[in-house]
Order: C-alpha cells, then structure tokens, then sequence
DNA sequence: CTAATAGTGTCTCTGAGACACTATCTA
DNA sequence: TAGATAGTGTCTCAGAGACACTATTAG
C-alpha cells in the first residue's frame, strides 16, 4: 500500500451582491505564511464528510447564511501551493443574495469581509487564480441557467435582475432587449406585488418559476 | 494540527472514436471489490506530483499515446464510494484519435479495452456517475470549442468532422448546414491534400487552424 | 457507365440588437 | 407638477434549419 502525504481542504469563493458590485468574501491571515494578506475562507476536510459537506460546514463557520447555492469549481494542486506542505484543494463557488449572509464578528483571528472584484487586493496562495476562474464559470452559469436566482432575494424586480447580469458580466444590457429575452424564457413569474416606498413608480416583483438550477439558453 | 486518513486518486475518462462509435477505455478489476467488473483507469496521486500529472502518468501505464488532451472533470468524495477506506478521486477526461492510442498488451491482471458507450455493462464503484458526467461534458465542449481536434488525426475530411459531432452529440446533422456553419467559424483551413484509394470522389484533407483549446460558439 | 461518397445554394423563420417615449408613483 | 424609475414595440440583420441535386473518382 502505497503512503501519502497530502493534506484535501476546500476553498471557498463566496459571491454577493453589495451595492450594485459584485463581491467576494476574504479574512485576512494572521500567521505566516502570506500573513495579513487577505485569502479565501477554506478548512480541512474531515474523514466523515464529502467536499461539499466541507464547504458547507466552512461557509457556516464564517458566515450565518441560507439559501446558499454551492457549486464546486476545480481542484487546485500545484505541489507548491501551500509552502507548508503538500496539499490539494477543492474549490467551490457559493451564490448568496445579501439579505441571506451575514458575516461572523470579526474575531481578530479572521477579520472576514466582502471585497468588490474589481478592487482585489493581492492574495494569498494561488487564490487570485481560483478568483478568476470563479469569475469566469460564474459569468459563463450565467448565460445558460437561472442561477441568477440564488444571488437575489426570493422576490425581485426586474431591474434588480438586470442588474444582477449586468455586474456579473461586467456590461450594460439594453432594457427592452433583456426584457423581452427573459419573458420568453418563462423563468421567472409575477408575484402579483409591488415593491412600494420608493418616490417613484413601484415596480412589480417576479419570483423564479423553478427553484431549482436549470439549463436555459439564456442571453 | 489534524490528521486525514484520505486516498487521492484519480480516474481517467478516456474517449475516442472507433467504427465510428464514441468508446470509453475500461479495465476488468482482479480483485475485490467488484471483481470482475469493469472499471476506469485509476491512479493513486503520488506526494510529488499534480492531479494532472497523476492522471497522465495514469493514462501512460495502461496505453501507448501521443498528442492526448487531457481535462480535469470533478472531484468525487462519497463517503462510501470505495468500500475499503475514505477515498477522493479526481476524474480527468482524456480525448484521443484513433491513430495515437494503441493500448498496451492485455496482461491478465488489468485487460484494458474500449467500450462504445451506448453498450456499456454494470461499472464498478460510482463509475457510472463519472462515465455520465464526462459524456455530458463533451457534448457541451463540443459546442463551445474546437475541441473536436483532439479526437480527430491531424488531417481530416469534413465527413469525419461532421462524424464526431454526429457521434458525440448522438444526432444526425444536415451535411450543407454543417459546413456552412464550421465554414464560418474559420477554425479548420484546407491542406491541400486529397484523401486518395478509394473508389469513389477524394474527399479534401483539412487541419485544424489552433492547435490549442479554443472557444468559439459552435452549433 | 455504375457505384459510392463529396460538395454546394436558397428560402424561411426566429432571435439579437438598436433605438425613444409613455406610465406611475411620492413629496 | 417635478423628479425619478418602470415599462413597452418596431425594424433590421444575421444565424439556424429544411431541403435536392451535381461533381468526381475507381473499377
């Protein structure tokens, strides 16, 4: 039988949208190495549980959040990734709406916060490279399913919508034109409510028709 | 610090096309656990290397290849997925030509051979799961890359192009719509070259234009 | 000249994108 | 009634799919 040595956690790339700009959850180190630099929320994985059981059970320890959407991304193992030894790690990408995380006190040991991905400071490890790759699956998701869905709240208008397309892809969409693709894709359904107090007219709200991830050509 | 008693593996998905059928390469298992049974090529991942490299070093002791394009799939972790201790294992999708995989001599301990997919028996562990998944994955980069090359030798005929999609996508394609659309795609450029011996009109030989993995939408 | 596969063009329909005005609410 | 966002329709162009015949070779 053969030994090995190497050590399985997961990473996680937690996304939300926070003021219009799409976001990624990071704490900042406090040993070496890369200390103080900001990193992406990981932990080991445990003999009794799945990788995504470990990416779940790491999720919660940062954050208190439901309706969380997870998806694992790639496996990272380049033999020097972590300096300390060796070590492979899954990746998986969290979705949650804002309403639906809230980040743990910051404990010093961790300092978790949300960072816009356009303002990314350096990483630590190969995390910038599990970041991009993130960023690319998530935008690519977009474009053929109704992932949208888990990154907004249950009920939302239109606009919010849009909006979720456009920061994700980085990229002002025509209004009549989204409007339209999305109604023809039957996805969402009207709830029949407002969103009122706002000094101008209410928009309606819309609630996604399968709660599930689906495949949608889509855009 | 914590200790894992986890096994890293890897498992290898390898296609090509053979009669004009998608085939994966299987082994038959000599010992228990599902002995007897037909299984993919799997590796341990030793401490000094990667999963990639794992999984080529893999696909080098079962057969004779060259010019391999090789992707990593999805890391598998039931808990129960072997029976006899907690094991991951990574699958990786290889894609050969015909011509530049000759698999190595059927020592009785592994008798590898290829498979057509559509005639595929009972599979041990969750290889089933895994055969499943890569299909699916091939189908969908057969629609967004020209990752087509990689099963095709060198030069080729528009018919054997329009074969693996045929194959891969296991639906018949209109030949006119077929080349009025990789036509425009410009991935593939004429060699010159006519496929000569046969008893009916030569068929034009063609290359790809990028040699590497390229997005492009396609169908 | 027969058998067998290679290779080509047109029409219709649908989806994508460009584009500007009216509707509805609060204060 | 001013300010602010919600919500809607038409035209043009490009790509997708349906469809049938001619071209070229070996024997």
């Amino acid at each position: 039988m053969i030994t090995q040595d190497i050590f399985v956690t997961v990473d996680n790339v937690i996304f939300t949208i926070i003021n219009d700009k799409l976001q990624i959850l990071f704490i900042k180190r406090w040993i070496e190495p890369y200390k103080e630099m900001r990193a992406l929320p990981w932990g080991f994985v445990l003999e009794e549980e799945t990788l995504e059981e470990a990416a779940y059970r790491e999720l919660e320890e940062e954050t208190s959040v439901k309706n969380v959407y997870l998806e694992q991304l790639y496996s990272f193992s380049d033999i020097k990734r972590d300096p300390r030894g060796r070590n492979i790690s899954v990746a998986y990408i969290a979705l949650v709406a804002r309403e639906h995380i809230f980040v743990k006190g910051g404990s010093d040991a961790s300092e978790a916060k949300f960072i816009p991905v356009d303002k990314l400071p350096k990483l630590a490890f190969d995390h910038r490279k599990i970041v991009d790759y993130a960023i690319k699956r998530l935008k690519r998701k977009l474009e053929y399913t109704n992932i949208a869905q888990y990154i907004l709240p249950t009920k939302f208008t239109f606009t919010q919508l849009q909006n979720v397309y456009e920061v994700v892809l980085n990229q002002k969409l025509d209004v009549r034109n989204f409007r339209k693709k999305i109604d023809k894709l039957w996805i969402i359904k009207a709830t029949g409510e407002k969103e009122m107090g706002n000094q101008y007219r209410p928009a309606k709200l819309f609630q996604f028709v399968n709660k599930d991830l689906e495949i949608v050509e889509i855009l």
